[in-house]
DNA sequence: ACAGGAATGGACCAATTGGTCCAGTGTCCC
DNA sequence: GGGACACTGGACCAATTGGTCCATTCCTGT
């Protein structure tokens, strides 16, 4: 593990991305951004001129590079699509667990309340597609045509949301672990 | 339809539901409710003592007490529980549609962002179980056993919130018209 | 008719919101 | 050493936040 200290712009996305994972956009102040990242005031708004949205999207995209690295690790060594789906919810799981039970869907959490805004849709579903693509590709490198293939991926990438939804309503991370993969 | 003229604390829970399922609990404020519903704020503090808090939790309450009024119209002239799902799908569609293609589920909108609130979490937790046990009773009058029925009831749900998510990323109702039902 | 609680309207509040501005401080390259 | 520029610290801001309080009005049962 690389420790050594990062940089300002670093600690503000990150700690941006894992409070709104918990409480939402609209849920955290920049106040407290702020102070969880021992960031001053200036130094937000001179790495990102708009401020909270800014923080918010660049926090999306770093929490989506993450879990499409957790993607690639949990399909990589699979043997089969659904062995992969599997390996990630264990995965996931045990995120969720470490979190304390309380973080969903990254994404999410960053961008789906506050305002009824264009841009954070816009790019929720981009990111929401990346995952989705990357699925899709390990489904074909499983030998699923093309059809079947987004099929697949689109319904796993449900599965996976859901279950993050239901897992959270019941604090309980098994219900990732038991997610109805079909096959 | 009862059009009779609503009362004051109807009024505010309705619309706090409605603006909550858009935008979140943290993403309305107070001010932005009492404006929508036409109410004073004295009138809220009245019948909710503990303010936005407390009005929440009633719109959480009655917009799943709506939910439950579908599901219900859904499943029970259906023939199989297969076919009661995808009846609640289109019906779900529907209105998504009519919402303007914004609207999630009403209990996370109300419910799941603001504080990691144990009351709030319990609620939303109380009020999925009372869908799933609907979804359940359903499964087991098609002549599905008890352990059978939880699963179809638990599966049927997860599907339906994953879907509501993908929907409102995409903006398109047609991802709960076609959710990968099983079966 | 009238008492009394329910409901309303709205003035008022401290705290917090997201945001601006700028004088300083580092740090890098010439 | 000096110019340039990225970065930091924090004072300051108007607007909004959720909430309190209370005098008034409405509505009900007697």
């Amino acid at each position: 593990m690389t420790d050594r200290p990062l940089s300002t712009k670093e600690r503000l996305i990150r700690t941006a991305a894992e409070l709104f994972r918990r409480r939402g956009y609209s849920g955290v102040g920049v106040a407290e951004i702020l102070e969880a990242a021992n960031a001053p005031k200036g130094s937000l708004y001179h790495h990102f001129p708009n401020g909270k949205a800014d923080l918010a999207q660049a926090a999306a995209v770093w929490s989506s590079d993450g879990m499409l690295r957790i993607i690639a690790a949990s399909f990589e060594p699979a043997l089969s699509f659904e062995e992969g789906c599997r390996t990630l919810c264990y995965k996931l799981a045990k995120l969720f667990d470490i979190s304390g039970l309380w973080e969903t869907c990254p994404i999410a959490g960053a961008l789906t309340d506050g305002p009824e805004n264009t841009a954070f849709r816009e790019l929720s579903r981009h990111l929401f597609d990346g995952w989705i693509a990357e699925f899709e590709h390990h489904a074909m490198r499983f030998g699923a045509s093309p059809e079947e293939a987004r099929r697949k991926a689109e319904h796993f990438f449900i599965l996976m949301q859901g279950g993050w939804d239901l897992a959270r309503s019941r604090r309980d991370s098994d219900i990732m672990r038991r997610l109805p993969l079909p096959g």
